[in-house]
DNA sequence: CGGCTTGACT
């Protein structure tokens, strides 16, 4: 299977090398094209944008974008905004691309209101802010627990210029069903069909996860059929929801099935299925339980562990839990 | 020339 792949990638690349032989020209020329900048520490991230304000010129606001864009997902959301400043200072003139990453961080800031603000600065720049600008001030206001003024911005913009849209819907959905008002999340979710928004899966998972939270199996299992019907397919993080619900209610013989119940669709459970296994049998004291989903885990050689190395930390404090329950 | 920005599950 892997000398598939790498044979069909040797093949994309001839192709397009010979398909395009002026781009090879170039390379050759120039050197390679700058690609992204690849940055995994905020460390990177400063020295390569004191690097960048040394070249002549400038290099354009995109690339400055990038590295916000990176350190924003460090999540070093104050960094961004001292990053942006200097920026300003040195003349680089904001984007829209810009303005909407620096909302996006005073929203992660708790400070709602520096995020307002920056609508001042789309005006003053003759910048328009787009859906995106309205999406992620939505979800501020979701993140700091005022769903009245997201549902009033929404509300502005479906009477605006700017139309909502999946994500808007989807944004506000969730919020609400987080806070357990399952009843307005629905009455959202057929509004937005009736302004012609079709939802996608993230709807459906956001609405499976309310009425979940709220035990409301016999409408989960609703929604499961619903999203079939209409050609939304539950996957892995869809199953996850249901799992997890099912273990915090104590449910673990349901949780199985509906593990049971992925497999069977060709869904692989993930390391997020088997934590929350885990963490409901060690909530309800049931270690032999936990140890075998944990020995399933291994014999399964750790595969669903791969590209989620950030979720070993909480894997191995749940099996420091194990131990230490299995050991009194 | 365009690129760069928003949403779900532990």
């Amino acid at each position: 299977m892997p000398f598939l792949h790498s044979t069909s990638t040797l093949v994309a690349l001839f192709h397009s090398q010979s398909s395009k032989p002026s781009k090879s020209q170039l390379v050759r020329e120039r050197g390679p094209v700058p690609s992204k900048p690849k940055v995994t520490t905020l460390e990177d991230a400063l020295n390569l944008f004191d690097e960048m304000l040394q070249r002549r010129p400038l290099p354009s606001v995109v690339r400055f974008n990038q590295i916000l864009t990176q350190v924003s997902k460090l999540k070093h959301h104050s960094a961004v905004i001292s990053l942006n400043k200097q920026m300003r200072m040195l003349g680089i003139a904001s984007d829209v691309y810009t303005l909407n990453i620096i909302i996006n961080c005073f929203c992660h800031l708790n400070q709602m209101g520096f995020s307002i603000s920056v609508l001042g600065h789309f005006f003053k720049l003759g910048l328009q802010p787009n859906v995106i600008t309205f999406n992620t001030l939505t979800k501020g206001f979701c993140m700091m627990g005022n769903k009245n003024l997201a549902i009033q911005l929404l509300r502005n913009m479906e009477t605006g210029s700017c139309k909502p849209d999946v994500i808007t819907y989807n944004t506000v959905i969730d919020g609400l069903c987080k806070d357990t008002l399952v009843g307005d999340a629905m009455n959202l979710f057929s509004e937005m069909i009736s302004w012609g928004i079709a939802p996608n899966v993230i709807t459906y998972n956001s609405l499976i996860d309310g009425v979940c939270r709220l035990g409301k199996w016999e409408e989960a299992t609703m929604c499961l059929n619903k999203m079939v019907s209409q050609n939304i397919f539950p996957y892995v993080c869809t199953f996850n929801i249901l799992v997890d619900a099912l273990c915090k209610e104590g449910m673990g013989m349901e949780a199985k099935s509906a593990v049971q119940m992925m497999i069977r669709r060709d869904i692989d459970p993930n390391v997020i299925t088997y934590n929350s296994l885990m963490d409901g049998y060690c909530l309800r004291g049931e270690m032999d339980k936990a140890r075998q989903v944990f020995d399933l885990v291994v014999s399964r050689g750790w595969k669903c562990l791969v590209g989620n190395f950030f979720l070993i930390p909480l894997l191995v404090v749940v099996l420091l839990t194990v131990f230490a329950k299995q050991g009194e």
